[in-house]
Parts: structure tokens; C-alpha cells; sequence
DNA sequence: TCCCCTAATGTAAGCCTTTACATTTTCAAA
DNA sequence: TTTGAAAATGTAAAGGCTTACATTAGGGGA
């Protein structure tokens, strides 16, 4: 029987403190612009009447919405959510909130999800990889929402990104094995159709191989899902080739772990039998045993440095640029030179 | 020099289809309602020239904005982005999209942060735990924004909640160590201020010992931050009390690891000279050596029950309901009995 | 053929802010 | 005092969509 009365809006609250509304809602946007009477006549009123302001007038009226969404593969990765949440902190010292949807890797949804958030109001986008259709970048142009690219670095793309460069990554660490003696080596990797830093990956421990003057018939390929499971029967997989790798690259740490863990059942002994590297250095790499060989990505930076730009974008127009971090190589004691004895 | 030409609008649709606005809308918001042909020309209109609708225009006039806000501690912690992750995937099959804040464990962030997705227009609030401030559960009511909480379910609690009894599962799990003759024990615990999760364990824990006639004397309790490091530091600290518990609980998962690794480094053997337990049963838990006994958190069930619930409420009002979901015991092989020799 | 009911479409009134521009007030300098 | 510039405030026009209500078209029954 109550009239659903409907929230308070800044026209009450003009009236109640004898002002106009367009002095309300400098009061709220632009205070020294305001007497401080006047002010205070009008936060008086706000918190008596508890007025709070409507977020799609606002939107509209100023067309913006102080809103940044993040499109990732999947939060159940580590890495992301390390590298959102250092994005949503800073976004929010900032005063933006991050709205965030998720891919499962899959082209397809993440194109819907790029439109899904512009839709909601995103004034710009967070992507992971450079590798998409022309048209969703067009479709991005046309709505005029920015978005930049995190997790690659790539010499060559036109597109801004704060990343690290995969392939020489890979490449570094592929070359120190090679230094260490090994020549028969496999790759785990995770699926490279639509994963531009899977692929540069690869591509790494290839140019390292070339460099070496190595044939790239002495690299076992062998593509899988993520999780450490996959990990794990890939592991078993690649051992049972002849000859045996001496050396088994992950795409990450998790594949890494699965294979850790499967050399452990199979009586294999890393790094005697088998040295394995992982990718990422998250966590999971310190846990291990022993200890993973990987490559540090500084997934909070990047987080971090992603916010800082787009924040800037947005509220002062400063273009997005380029910027290229380091991962770096962390030697633990899954890599070892390959046993003569063998 | 171009004019920056703005958006194309409803209304340019409407004049190209040869329709009125109220149609093209229609065709958008409930296609069942026009006719085929006129549909296909809307259709057509729209593609033509580029249209996609204004958010903050749509939420003003509809009065919601189709978004529904979650807050949590962390994303680095695991255990919340894979429930923050099936979250996201089943908003999305009801067309709903995800704010995201995460408080760092304080509750003034937390506060901030509610303000804040409210004001971003979240239609609906995910919440960790039950306790907060009355003062922002009036806040929520007064902006007729509803709230779920997560991650807990308390049979006196009064505000709906789908989660998990933190506090008997903790209990369950201490019966079992003193049923297998421990009686000297001590917990690890996250910080249990603002906290309810972290209390409710505690309280398990003294539950099952009054329950078996212990005094609480024989509880070790000590409260620590997150993260492996603390975990470690705490384990030697209460190692070094006298008597020497049998059996360390931990909080949660990442406690333990830390428990474990130090456990290893000063040559105590688990579970022959100490038994030690963990709580969340994330993917570590396996990873770890031994692999960890602890209780399973059903993290994934939990975030998509939360969205379904939420998705229906603001949807089609179904009021919310509280849900307990079951938290079981996960033995694996760092709780054993306790070593008579000792 | 005429009527009436339903389906399809159109009309136009909001929804609530922001902000360009106009007006009034204030105050220091003359 | 007067005056002029700066500060404070007011007026009112967007801004693009949804939706209640009005109108028109379509079709079956008498």
C-alpha cells in the first residue's frame, strides 16, 4: 500500500537547500567552485533527504561512466587474476571501477564480450594478446573506445601494449638450455590457434634453436589444454618418443607442475633425468619440487601500469603508448645440464 | 576539420527503417512483439549504419543497467577468483555483466567499494561473509539494491546467504584429528577481525574440543596475515612452544603450503612427528608433498548458485533464499594419528 | 459486408544530470 | 561611492532511450 517512493533526486534536493540544480551538482563535481555556504547548505540536505545520484542520468549527461572493463582469458589462471587485481587497485586509486568478463580463451566469446562491455558503458578496454579480427578492432574504433593490450609485446604490432615480449622470453630461456648442453628438447605448449603469446612462445624456443644452429627437427611440439593434468599426460607422451628429450619446455608454470608431478610417478628424476622449465613463476613454481626453473612475467606491473594508462586516457586524453617490461629468467633447480650417463 | 560526427541514435534508425523509435526499440528489448518484415528492416537499419545503443541513456530509461557488482577480499587469493570466475560465466548466460572491487580484507575499503559499485549502478550485490557495518546494510536497503552473501552460511544469520557452515565444517574436521588421539593442537589462523569466516573456524576448532572434553588451554592460537611466508614464520613460532602440538589446522590452504615447506626445512616430518590440515582445497593442496588434508570448499558451486540467485532476483523478483551448500572433509596424507614414540 | 478483438505500430512524456550561457553578487581598486 | 572584473549562482537545453497510452491494421465470426 506504501507508494514505492522513488529515490531522491538533485532537483529535491535543490529545493529543500533553496538553490538550483545546477549549483547541487557543482557542489558534487566542482566544490571550489562554490561558497562554502552554499555548501554546506546543500551537503546538509544530501545527507537528510540521502540523496544519491543516478548513475544513467549521469552517464548520459556527461557521457562517460568512470568505468574500465578487462576481457581475460579466465580468472581460474593465476596469473590473470594476479594481473587484474593490481589493475583493479590502481583503476580504483584512480576513481574507476572495472566491470570484467572472461573468454575461456574462445574467439568467439570474447568478441561478444568486447561488445558486451562497451555496451555497458565501458570507457575503455583492457584486452590480453594483440591477436583478434580487424573488424572487432574497427568495431572498437567506431564506438570510440580505446583499448589496450597487455601481456604481449611485439615489436612489430601497430596496436599499444604494456607487456613483455613471449618470444624472446622463451628464446632466452631456450638458449640457456642449449648453453647447458641439451639438444633434444620437447615443448608443451598451451593451444596457439588465438593465443598470440603461446605462439611467440614457440616461436622462441625455435629462433633459440636455429641460432644454435639446431634443426628444428630435434623440437618435439606437443600442444595441449591448460591444467595440470594435461600437463602431466603430456609429459608422459613426450618421454615415450625416441629419442627421449633432454629437456622438456612448459608453455607454463601449471603444465610445468603437471609434468613435475608425473616425472615424480614415473621414477624419472628432474633435472637428472630430465630438466623442465615452466613459464609465468607463479606461485605454484616455489612450491614445487623441487623448485621450477621458469620465467618471471610481472603480471602485477603490468596490471598495474595498464590501469595507470587507461586512467590517463580517459580522464586527460593522454594517448596510450607503448611500453616493453622485462620477464626475466629465474633459475631454480628443474634445469640442469643433460647427464652424460645417460 | 571532419565533425567529429557523434553516434548514430535510435532515431536515425527509426528514420532509415521508416519506423518509429518505439519500434526499433521493441525489435531490440522484445523482438516476439513486431512483425517479421518490420523486423528485418529494423535489422537492416541498424547494420547499415552502425548503431549500438547509449548506455547511460538505456539505464536511465529502464531503470537498471543489466550489471551486478561483486566484492571481494582478493583476487590473488585462488579460492575467490575461481568462485568470482563461475560467477561471471553464469551472469553472463542471463545476460548480465560483472563489476568487480576487492577490499584487501578492510572493511572501510569494503565500504568505499559498495558505495561505489552502487553508484556505478549495480543493479545487485555479491558480498564475502556476513559481517559489516549496520549502518551499510541500511545504505544497501535504502537504495533498494539487494545483496547476497557468499563464502558463509550461519543458521542465525538473518539476510540470505548461499555458502557453506564455516564454523561446523572446522569442527568436523577437528572431531576427526582428536578422534585419531591428538589433544594438543594449535591453529593458524587468518586474521578473524572483520572476519566471520575466519572466526567461525576458530570457533569450530574449540567446538570439537569442548564437544570432547579438552581444555581450551590445549588450543594454540595464533593469528597471522596471508600468504605462504606467514604460514611458515607461524609454524616455527608455535613449534617452538611447550608442549609441542601434534597437530597445526591452518586457515586456509596457503597457510599450510607455508606450514609444510618450513616443516621440511627443519627436518620435521609430516604427519610421523606433527599433523598438519588445511582449508579451501585448492589445486596447491594436491601440489603440495605430502598432499594436504583439508576441507573442500565447493568455490565454483558457490558462484554460480550466487549468480543464478541474483540474476532471478533482479530479473523477475524472486526474492532470495538462503542456500547451504555441504563443505567436506578431504583426506589426503598430512593428518595421521600422533606418533607414540615421540 | 460489418463489427469487434487482437496484433502491430506510433506518439510523446518522462527519466535525471550536466553544462553553456545568462544573470546576479561580491569585492578590490579607483 | 562608483566601477569593473571575477566569483557565484541560475536558467534551460540537451542527451537517447523506454513505455504507457493512443491509434491503426488485420482477420474471424455473424
Amino acid at each position: 500500500m506504501t507508494p514505492r517512493r522513488s529515490s531522491p533526486t538533485l532537483h529535491d534536493v535543490a529545493a529543500l537547500a533553496g538553490v538550483s540544480t545546477a549549483t547541487v551538482s557543482r557542489c558534487l563535481n566542482f566544490p571550489d567552485q562554490v561558497a562554502a555556504g552554499t555548501k554546506h547548505k546543500v551537503t546538509e540536505a544530501i545527507r537528510a533527504i540521502g540523496y544519491a545520484p543516478n548513475f544513467g542520468a549521469k552517464a548520459m549527461a556527461a557521457r562517460r561512466t568512470n568505468t574500465i572493463g578487462a576481457i581475460i582469458p579466465t580468472m581460474e589462471n593465476a596469473i590473470f587474476a594476479r594481473g587484474l587485481q593490481a589493475f583493479q587497485e590502481e583503476l580504483r586509486n584512480h576513481g574507476f571501477t572495472m566491470l570484467v568478463a572472461s573468454t575461456s580463451y574462445r574467439a568467439d566469446i570474447e568478441e561478444e564480450q568486447i561488445r558486451a562491455l562497451v555496451a555497458r558503458g565501458a570507457d575503455a578496454l583492457l584486452l590480453i594478446g594483440h591477436e583478434r579480427s580487424a573488424a572487432i578492432y574497427d568495431f572498437l574504433e567506431a564506438q570510440g573506445v580505446p583499448a589496450l593490450v597487455t601481456w604481449a609485446y611485439d615489436r612489430d604490432a601497430t596496436r599499444p601494449s604494456v607487456g613483455f615480449d613471449n618470444m624472446a622470453a622463451m628464446q632466452n630461456l631456450a638458449a640457456k638450455a642449449i648453453a647447458m648442453g641439451h639438444n633434444r628438447m620437447a615443448l608443451i605448449s598451451a593451444e596457439t590457434a588465438h593465443n598470440d603469446r603461446a605462439h611467440r612462445r614457440h616461436m622462441g624456443v625455435r629462433a633459440a634453436m636455429a641460432q644454435a644452429g639446431l634443426s628444428p627437427d630435434d623440437l618435439m611440439f606437443h600442444e595441449t589444454t591448460y591444467g595440470i593434468e594435461s600437463g602431466a599426460a603430456a609429459f608422459e607422451a613426450v618421454m615415450q618418443l625416441t629419442p627421449r628429450p633432454t629437456v622438456v619446455f612448459c608453455g607454463n608454470d601449471v603444465l610445468a607442475v603437471g609434468a613435475l608431478r608425473r616425472a615424480r610417478q614415473l621414477g624419472i628424476d628432474v633435472p637428472r633425468d630430465v630438466s623442465i622449465t615452466g613459464f609465468d613463476d607463479m606461485e605454484l613454481a616455489q612450491i614445487a619440487y623441487p623448485p621450477l626453473t621458469t620465467v618471471h612475467v610481472p603480471h602485477r606491473d603490468m596490471g598495474r601500469r595498464a590501469a595507470l594508462a587507461l586512467a590517463q586516457m580517459v580522464k586527460d586524453g593522454v594517448p596510450l603508448a607503448t611500453v616493453e617490461l622485462p620477464a626475466t629468467l629465474v633459475m631454480r633447480e628443474t634445469l640442469a645440464g643433460p647427464s652424460r650417463s645417460e
